[in-house]
DNA sequence: TGTAATTGATGAGTGATTTGCATAAGATAA
DNA sequence: TTATCTTATGCAAATCACTCATCAATTACA
């Protein structure tokens, strides 16, 4: 199975003689004659009748050349290949998050990274974050943005933001008061979180990090409100608190041009950490790309 | 440039660690160690990382291992295909002839053959014989049906069949005289050569092994004929003779179906025969489909 | 924390493989 | 026939790959 003596044969169907071959591949002529009976032995057939003039192929020698090519080739790309993954001139990222940090902030981050490694591909996967924290145990995915705290073990993680997840409404929605949209939050508007006793509220889905973090907030503060509907996604999120004229909690990364409401006694906020196995080691993309993110 | 070593990172990839994949493959822990770690030098990168529980693969080793299934999965299939070709399971027949053999000697052989030989294939080339003969000695075909004799030297031959060239006229042309097709040639019907001079002929082309055949037959008989048009198919020719009312002469073989006049003193011979390099080994199946035609 | 177990790396010795050189053997061309 | 070209082979040296035994690193568990 040594693809030498392929090689071998092909560069003597291209010369002719086994001794010209020799020569082109730096080794004695009796070398490549061993080669090639080496050869016949391991493919179990007869490749060239050899003659006073030069050798002859047989249909097998053909086939067998034509093969070797295919294969001494595929090899030296591969070869190539490897070292530009090494180089990081190629490679894939794989990496996975929530809906805030697939939807908000990975975007900015791989389009600023791609457009200094050209040739690197992502592979972006939406998840919940201790789905994404299996992902990554398990190998499916090079690196996560997950909240904190996390629940596996043998995982590097590193923080990279705190994230306050906010009240945004719909403006129409009664408790905007006075002012018009562009007016900054957290002008002197604030509303006491004991407004919010009873009021419809659009939420994420049970049992994802932030929709807890959020019950357990307002569970603290006294309030329970009405989730009216559960969703994934911001956007379609802070949408029905449009059309609906309801309220809604999200991340400021991702509320920023929706109408915020300050409620002043209530302080909702998680840490966004970037996620690595433990042992796996990092692509050299992936690498490259953690590093950024941490910077 | 050994596929062992590349086989031998994917069994290692299957069984996640390097003594199991040692006994999997029937070596020692200790050589299938030191093969990773020369497979690493060839390829020029770090495949995988060692660590206390197993081996874990970096994104290079991955991909080598992605392309090392495929590239041992087509070092098997050739080597599977190879014995199928010797074994005359598998393989092309190239072979080429004249309007004749193409067209009336080599259907009723190759259907028989391939009965026989299902796996067999047929790569059939129509040209003059001296063309084919050419390609025969440029290795471009394994065999080929000529007209005798030879210009090249080189060759094999092996006789196959005498031809005779009959002379074929239109139902309606003025030589044919009496009786219905249906009746068997030479049954008295003779017309003489001299009957022929200045007749209109449909013919070969110039310069085939048939037409100079003829040429020098007609030369020898002391008669001169009117060429009014040069082809390359017996069809084509027969076609027009009928359509044209004219005379032609083809290949006994070729104009069994349609109206033969026989000359009296015109007998224009020629000998078929097979050959082939005669350095160059046939593949195993045009010697076996050589072997049926000879017989 | 310490100890046993698991796993890979390494040194040394050995046998197999590969190579080069010189030469023989086979075929071709003149 | 001889001269020439081409491949095969005997032999010795070098190289390579393997096994065995052991070490080193990590993990699992008491």
């Amino acid at each position: 199975m040594d693809l030498r003596l392929l090689e071998s044969l092909v560069v003597v169907a291209e010369k002719g003689t086994i001794g010209e071959a020799a020569k082109r591949l730096g080794v004695s002529q009796s070398a490549l004659s061993r080669r090639l009976q080496t050869l016949e032995f391991d493919l179990g057939v007869e490749l060239l009748v050899r003659q006073g003039r030069g050798v002859v192929f047989t249909e097998m020698g053909r086939r067998a050349v034509e093969e070797g090519k295919i294969l001494t080739d595929r090899y030296g790309r591969l070869k190539e290949e490897l070292s530009r993954i090494e180089s990081r001139k190629e490679g894939v990222v794989r990496i996975g998050g929530g809906a805030t940090a697939v939807g908000y902030l990975l975007p900015p981050a791989i389009a600023r990274f791609s457009a200094q490694h050209p040739g690197l591909r992502f592979e972006v996967r939406e998840a919940g974050s201790r789905e994404v924290e299996q992902a990554v145990v398990a190998g499916e995915l090079d690196l996560g943005i997950v909240t904190l705290p996390l629940q596996q073990p043998d995982l590097n993680q590193s923080p990279l933001v705190r994230d306050r997840i906010v009240l945004v409404a719909g403006s129409q929605h009664p408790l905007v008061r006075g002012s018009s949209a562009d007016e900054a939050s957290g002008s002197g508007l604030e509303i006491e979180s004991t407004e919010l006793q009873g009021l419809p509220l659009v939420g994420f889905e049970k049992n994802s990090a932030i929709r807890r973090l959020i019950d357990d907030a307002l569970l603290n503060a006294g309030v329970t409100m009405n989730v009216t509907m559960e969703l994934r996604s911001i956007s379609t999120i802070l949408r029905l608190v449009e059309s609906t004229q309801s309220l809604g909690f999200v991340s400021a990364l991702g509320a920023r041009q929706a109408r915020v409401l300050p409620v002043a006694d209530l302080l909702i906020e998680r840490e966004l950490a970037l996620i690595s196995h433990r042992d796996r080691c990092l692509s050299p993309a992936a690498q490259a790309f953690a590093e950024q993110l941490n910077r």
